[in-house]
DNA sequence: AAAACCGTTAAGAATTGGTTAAGATATTAT
DNA sequence: ATAATATCTTAACCAATTCTTAACGGTTTT
């Protein structure tokens, strides 16, 4: 459940919001000046904040400033947006000019809640002590970081996108051909034991098991 | 005057929005086919696209692939956008289902047209001691101003915008395909060479660590 | 028992990264 | 327009890393 932070010193627009947004399945938390919401959000982290710009408190520019990886959608009066260009430079993800039609206002929501959800998305895969880092090509395994080569990284993130489930050897000849054409299920085999090589010299344990006839997976078990 | 570019191949909905759109003072192109998008974005560049899933010729999904640097919206029908957070993970800036309020498009384009324009305004970007100028196309390092060619500064500019993380040698090499059509990997290897060698003259220090088989990035680490 | 599959090992082949220098291309100045 | 300069690409080389091939023993299936 996505949760959804307004900060507006108008109660009844604050309230208005609030009950529409908890029907279509918010979970939300309202703010009636700029420091309550400073306060609220050092221990909290919504994943979208509807900012007035006139608040009580701390202006709704200096809090813009101070939020960080939350997109923040501005909701303000028509003369209070006079730089728009300013506005979405200074971090706003979009905004929208008082009296505004709810439904436009759920649509840009849900947008901006995708948009979120996209770019955090692909970043780091988990498995039991294992983490893979896209951005960064970068695998940890139970504290330690491990090198991995291309392939190797190619076939452990292929095998951490589907845990537990048994990823076909066809399947992972495919999707490294880009890289290494010439792979056969001879050369596959080497890689798959220098993955578990160095898996098991970071953490001592087992992660890829053989299905046979069919191919690899990583295991739920110990 | 801004540029919009509708590609569509609905003929009624494209000539609606082109007439729509002129009136509102923007600069209007119409494409029907991915194809004939495809070849007007070769010689032009919009400020905006507004893109239909659905097309003859190359999908709307594949011609997103291929649009660097221009905020795209999508127009298309409920049906065709099942996975909205992998089209706004594919470059889409924004979507619309059809059919659509045209006031909310317009206030859309709006904001898109605004986004870009305040990044595309002049910003710095900072890594450690490198400071890059996108205005004045300067970088200076530790203190000294260092003279870039345009490849290196392009080079540089993009490691720059993902900071610590891995960008692909295929992605730099199509982000500057424009300015060097001939680059390949082998000249990419000597514009990286030249780009340390500058940044260690100004700073002693190695800023850009190579992953093996995969491309290169700025490191965290001193 | 024979065939197919998996795990391991070692060695040679192929790819990649870093460097240097020379030739080709584009840009600028005269 | 021509010359001078800067920039880009190509080629070659070495070192390091990575990939594939081949071989052998053990296990599972037919």
């Amino acid at each position: 459940m996505k949760k959804i932070m307004i900060v507006d010193d108008d109660q009844h627009i604050n309230e208005m919001l609030k009950e529409r947004l908890t029907e279509e399945g918010y979970e939300v938390t309202a703010a009636y000046s700029g420091t309550e919401a400073q306060m609220f959000l050092s221990g909290h982290k919504p994943d979208l904040i509807l900012l007035d710009l006139m608040l009580p408190g701390i202006s709704g520019e200096e809090l813009m400033t101070q939020i960080k990886g939350v997109p923040v959608i501005v909701l303000s009066a028509k003369a209070d947006i006079a730089d728009k260009v300013g506005l979405l430079r200074g971090g706003a993800a979009d905004y929208m000019t008082k009296p505004f039609a709810m439904e436009e206002l759920l649509a840009r929501i849900d947008v901006q809640l995708r948009k979120a959800e996209a770019a955090a998305d692909g970043n780091v895969l988990r498995f039991q002590e294992i983490s893979l880092d896209t951005d960064t090509h970068t695998v940890v395994c139970d504290g330690n970081e491990i090198r991995l080569t291309r392939t190797e990284y190619a076939i452990l993130k292929l095998l951490m996108q589907k845990p537990g489930q048994v990823v076909a050897k066809l399947t992972i000849l495919e999707s490294i051909s880009e890289d290494t054409p010439d792979c056969t299920e001879d050369s596959l085999k080497i890689h798959i034991h220098n993955l578990r090589r160095k898996l098991k010299a970071a953490a001592g344990k087992e992660y890829i098991s053989a299905v046979w006839g069919i191919g690899f997976m990583l295991t739920e078990a110990s």
